[in-house]
DNA sequence: GGCTTTCTTGAGCGATCACTCAAGTATATA
DNA sequence: TATATACTTGAGTGATCGCTCAAGAAAGCC
């Protein structure tokens, strides 16, 4: 009987997502977005109900598409050579609305703030932070590198030098391709 | 002739760089200045002119404060031992307004507008790294470490560590002492 | 074509934003 | 003590914030 919207609502969080992650959660107005949606409010709330439950949705898509993302990878060239390029890629990928990571942005954003986004933000880091012990424990059982070290040990550190590189990567005058490079070489030596 | 200002300038600035590091530079508030300052809105504009000229000497404040702490540390224990335990006091300091660093909260916050802020925080970055990179050129003459590599090279990949490793600490349910330890450990081997 | 149902539109809500300024107050000099 | 010179106060500025809602437009079913 109804109308159908005329919009395309995966498409739509998507371009949240590019601007949410580009310019933070505060620095986002709903003027912002109803440009960038091409939305006007009425649309807007019916369609998601808030600004803020279309930031989760937004970072959601972040999360998941991250994971497909490294899936896929190890899935090709297998989980040591992913740990190696992913770096790499990221901070070569000019595509993308910024070289930092959403949920680093999300969580330095809110966390002083105690916004229930915060700890979502943290949340999809530990799942972030699970999938890498999970490839370095691949590694492992494929001989690639030393099974000496706990996965987990070398997930967390290897998360950390990855948000420190995409914070670094942000910056002007500073050659992150080359610190990338030296993650990949450092996990090559393990 | 006149009268004199009820309060001490240094501490005011002190007092706005906690909050501000804290909470950035959005979510912060002339109401929360007004509370954490103990001044109303004239005293306030009288003193600095505007919220941005207040944050940048907070910034200031951060930054020069930090570099004097570097040296002060470097001339008691020597610039390896600054360098090994630099990111261990850092995460470990429970008095600090946030775990993550100042200049890196801003320049994620304010890049993508272009706010000039973000280019003091990079400036402020671009300084630190030079005096990171002085304190490997010195452990290099004094052979603690190995003169095999360039020291800038070291100081960029030491300072794109730590920003991580800030960001980690920032974090819940991550054991940032244990990441701060690595990169101890990993220095001691070079 | 008429009816129902949903979507779109955009003016406008109260709250809050950074900031101003006229009036009042305190202090050092004369 | 009188006066000049800041400094402090806080109500109030226009602009923008996230968000609402009544009215109009479009599409499926009879």
């Amino acid at each position: 009987m109804p109308r159908k919207p005329d919009y395309n609502r995966e498409e739509i969080i998507e371009r949240a997502r590019d601007l949410f992650w580009k310019q933070g959660w505060m620095g986002t107005s709903l003027k912002d977005l109803e440009a960038t949606l091409q939305m006007k409010p009425g649309s807007f709330y019916a369609a998601f109900g808030s600004k803020e439950a279309l930031f989760e949705l937004a970072m959601e898509k972040y999360a998941s598409d991250g994971a497909h993302r490294l899936t896929r990878m190890a899935k090709e060239i297998g989980p040591i050579r992913t740990l190696q390029n992913f770096p790499v890629l990221v901070v070569e990928n000019e595509e993308s609305p910024a070289k930092a990571c959403m949920l680093s942005k999300t969580l330095l954003e809110l966390h002083a703030h105690k916004h229930p986004l915060a700890d979502k933000a943290n949340h999809h880091l530990l799942q972030m932070e699970k999938q890498f012990a999970d490839l370095f424990r691949q590694a492992q059982s494929a001989g690639e590198i030393s099974a000496a070290r706990d996965p987990k040990t070398l997930a967390r550190r290897y998360q950390s030098d990855l948000i420190g590189l995409r914070v670094s990567a942000e910056r002007q005058g500073v050659d992150a391709k080359s610190i990338a490079q030296e993650i990949a070489d450092n996990l090559g030596s393990m």
